[in-house]
DNA sequence: CGGTATCCCACCTGATACTG
DNA sequence: CAGTATCAGGTGGGATACCG
């Protein structure tokens, strides 16, 4: 199986990963996966996000069709994001990967720290 | 679905997320999913990425547990690259993650034509 | 509250040169 | 061949201040 034979730099699938496969982003969409969140509340979610970084996030994933902007013209404006359809179907990927965090962190560790630890021997143990 | 109710900076998955979703990280391997690999076979491979790019890639990845690293003593010598178990199985998920934008590539563009072109009334189609 | 604007600095990048 | 070393330069992040 190779879909790109090769990885051109306009290859579908490296353009639109380069999109969705920030730092934030995949937690963003988990914590919307709950419901509509204002910004604030997101922050809060998000430890050690800036404001600036979430704003950004927030931007592309909208422009993405992946979340949505909503104004609520109160005193102070308040503005809800909500997770779309397509924002939701991506979900599917990003838990199985998830999935694979939680289940591979030992065995991740374990090398991390045979490769650390030795002088290089790790190359030999694999 | 919560797993982490609240992602603090030490969540397991928010940190081994961080170390397997790089720019790189993913076609290498996908490439050495096609059998070991050397160098320069590699980064012929991935339009775009300089040898610097590639070679903390690869580091990472070795580090992580995910590829293999072979010296090969010959007269220049060679180093060849291979695809652990443990890398493997994290194929399963990002070839979902790839089934997703091969899926999905219309839409996102869809949205972002709607999201540029508007005057920001994108956010009333969704 | 939810941003934008600004400054500043760390880092990543690309290019080049050099080594085992 | 497969790196490491180095340096110039642009990019992005963090902190702060300010606007609607």
């Amino acid at each position: 199986m190779s879909p790109c034979p090769q990885f051109a730099a306009d290859c579908p699938s490296r353009v639109l990963f380069d999109q969705i496969a920030d730092k934030w982003s995949m937690m963003v969409l988990a914590v919307l996966d709950d419901g509509p969140q204002r910004f604030n509340a997101i922050k809060r979610r998000l430890e050690g996000v800036t404001q600036k970084a979430l704003t950004q996030c927030l931007r592309k994933l909208e422009r993405n069709g992946l979340i949505a902007r909503r104004v609520i013209p109160t005193s102070p404006v308040g503005v809800e994001y909500a997770i779309t359809p397509l924002g939701r179907s991506l979900q599917v990927p990003f838990r199985a990967l998830y999935a694979w965090t939680a289940e591979n962190l030992p065995k991740v560790e374990r090398a991390r720290n045979a490769f650390d630890g030795g002088t290089g021997a790790g190359t030999l143990a694999l």
